[in-house]
RNA sequence: UGUCCCGUGGUGUAACUGGCAACACGCUUGAUUUUGAUUCAAGAAAGUCCAGGUUCGAGCCCUGGCGGGACAACCA
């Protein structure tokens, strides 16, 4: 119907939408779009698969459609409830609410008759070999098989053996069922593909009803089908699967959904793949799936990370069929872009370098106004206090400041944010050298907002005063590999791991108004970066995560 | 020496299906700035893997190469 429309659509499709609006206009399903999610319960969900949910919930939702959401658990050696509950929760988190919830094994009974029916059509087979011999047999890419001896079983026997299969009368591996197709075939998919195999593991749903499980491609598009799924969207990976998910369709004279095949996501300087990640996992390379240097949804939410700048960068990233390796930088981009408008700032000192003001009156303290954001015109503001003695960046100093450094040196001057000028007059330096404090003097009259003093100053530092500021432990996130594609390195993966990815400050100098920060509070501290409050944060034992830094011009003209 | 898919700035995605290669990130420079942030402005950067062909005209169509990827789990 909506023809015009799509004529009125003068921004760019990507290819799926593309076929999707063709459909549509062709009255293929009646116009009916129904896409699904179909995640194996077998791991976390990383960002490659938030890509995915947003490719299907956004097509979805774009085209007045539905997405189910559907565990594909045909596999119980690996599948866990466990993870079909981490999943939800990520999945909602991103901001999707699915049609139905499903799980292949709700099909089983309707597969096991798929099977029969195939059987019945002389198309299916008990094969008695090994693995090994089925293997053998199965010839290479370049050379063609070679059919099995048990591939013209007459039809009963099939049916006879078949029945068996399921009531647990054989041994693990003994038979599998294999369709028919052709064992020539230049598709290895299509030489007589495993249809069902025998497993004795006890399954997350369905415990142990069943001996027999049907492989990925004997489930996935027949659980399409079922639900009437018309664009069964999945990576590339599977694009040489697609004669054989259209030959069991045709076969089985089921529900005609289409399969169509994107590149998945990549991103430099991360893996993606869940079983490196389950390794980091277990060997305790991280924390945990939510530590937040994984590239999983959970470890995202806990770096603070939004579902707002997920969804911006899934976005960006498009959808199309070719390779592709995502800068992070983007990533980064799109979390500042979004954190910037949101969060409050605040100033912490990360490593305190003690500042006296000599010329301010001891035992005096005085607040002054501080805006939260100023981005936005009208933000609150907060008090901050301000005394003789407080803590500044150890970085906001430099005792031999370099060209164009406009911070703090001896005899130079600074604006403290939302306080005064302080001008350095003099530095205490350690028996070992270090910098132990400074004495500074302060213009009164150069107080934020009414400075009548009429200096000039090229820099403005954040502080705190010394007199209230907290403890608060700060961890400082960097990427958890030091090369831009671990998979392809010589030697394993982890030997990329970057030593540096995690740095622990556990006495950083916080103004008081953090005091009650709640897990996964977000804001910015001041020339520093965007903060997440872990969800360990306790009042007594505050904990921020470093979600991303800000921009650092300076830094990036200085490291050379 | 098989089948299928893919080759557009550094990265990613476009180019209304044949009409001046655009947008974003990144990068550079400048302005503004009480965050070396944000914001704003300007700029560098591809002639579309190569070679033929069709056409007035090709990134888009055709042919042949070259390059990359996927496929030989009783995983998904």
């Amino acid at each position: 119907m909506p023809e015009k429309v799509f004529e009125i659509n003068k921004e760019s499709l990507n290819f799926i939408e593309q076929i999707v609006e063709e459909d549509i206009r062709s009255g293929k399903h009646a116009g009916r779009v129904h896409t699904r999610f179909p995640p194996e319960p077998n791991g976390y969900l990383h960002i490659g698969h938030a890509k995915s949910i947003c490719l299907n919930f956004g097509l979805a939702d774009k085209y007045n459609g539905k997405t189910n959401l559907r565990f594909d658990d045909t596999n119980p050696e690996t599948e866990e409830t466990e993870y079909v509950e981490s999943i939800k929760e990520d999945i909602r988190w991103l901001g999707f609410e699915w049609e139905h919830e499903f799980f292949a094994s709700d099909y089983f009974e309707q597969i096991y008759e798929f099977a029969v029916s195939l059987i019945k059509k002389g198309m299916a087979y008990v094969d008695d070999q090994s693995a090994e011999e089925i293997a053998s047999q199965k010839g290479t890419p370049t050379e063609p098989g070679k059919e099995s001896q048990y591939r013209s079983r007459s039809m009963e026997e099939n049916l006879n053996l078949f029945q068996r299969m399921r009531n647990g009368e054989f041994g693990e591996g003994a038979k599998v069922l294999r369709a028919k197709i052709d064992m020539a075939s230049p598709n290895m998919h299509l030489r007589d593909p495993i249809m069902y195999r025998i497993k004795f593991d006890k399954h997350h749903r369905t415990g142990d009803k069943w001996k027999i499980y049907p492989m990925y491609d004997f489930a996935h598009g027949q659980s399409d089908s079922i639900e009437e799924i018309t664009h069964s969207v999945c990576t590339l990976e599977f694009e040489v699967h697609r004669p054989l998910y259209d030959w069991y369709i045709k076969q089985l004279g089921i529900f005609p959904s289409r399969q169509i095949e994107f590149a998945r996501l990549n991103l430099n300087y991360t893996i993606m793949s869940k079983r490196k990640l389950l390794q980091l996992v277990n060997e305790k390379r991280v924390s945990g799936w939510d530590d937040p240097r994984m590239p999983t949804i959970t470890g995202m939410r806990r770096r603070g990370l939004t579902p707002e700048a997920i969804r911006e960068f899934a976005d960006r990233v498009g959808v199309a069929k070719r390779e592709n390796v995502i800068d992070v930088s983007l990533l980064e981009f799109c979390v500042r872009e979004d954190l910037n408008m949101r969060t409050e700032r605040r100033m912490v000192v990360l490593d305190p370098l003690k500042v006296v003001i000599t010329n301010y009156p001891e035992g005096q303290t005085e607040n002054l106004p501080a805006e939260n954001n100023p981005e936005y015109k009208d933000s609150h503001h907060r008090e901050i206090s301000f005394s003789r003695e407080i803590f500044i960046e150890r970085d906001d100093f430099e005792l031999n400041p370099p060209e164009g450094y406009n911070r703090l040196a001896p005899g130079g001057m600074v604006r403290l944010k939302h306080a005064f000028i302080i001008r350095c007059d003099e530095t205490v330096i350690n028996p070992d050298e270090s910098i132990k404090e400074l004495r500074c003097t302060y213009f009164p009259e150069s107080r934020s907002g009414q400075d009548k003093s009429g200096i000039k100053v090229k820099g403005v530092i954040h502080f705190v005063n010394a007199a209230d500021a907290i403890g608060a432990e700060v961890r400082l996130y960097d990427r958890l590999f030091k090369v831009e594609n671990p998979d392809s390195q010589e030697g394993s993966f982890l030997d990329y791991l970057n030593p540096d990815s995690l740095k622990v400050i556990s006495d950083a100098k916080a103004e008081p108004t953090l005091k009650n920060a709640k897990p996964l509070d977000k804001f910015q501290f001041l020339r520093l970066g965007y903060f997440c409050v872990d969800k360990d944060s306790t009042s007594s034992h505050l904990i921020f995560n470093r979600t991303v830094t800000l921009k650092d011009t300076w830094a990036k003209v200085h490291k050379k």
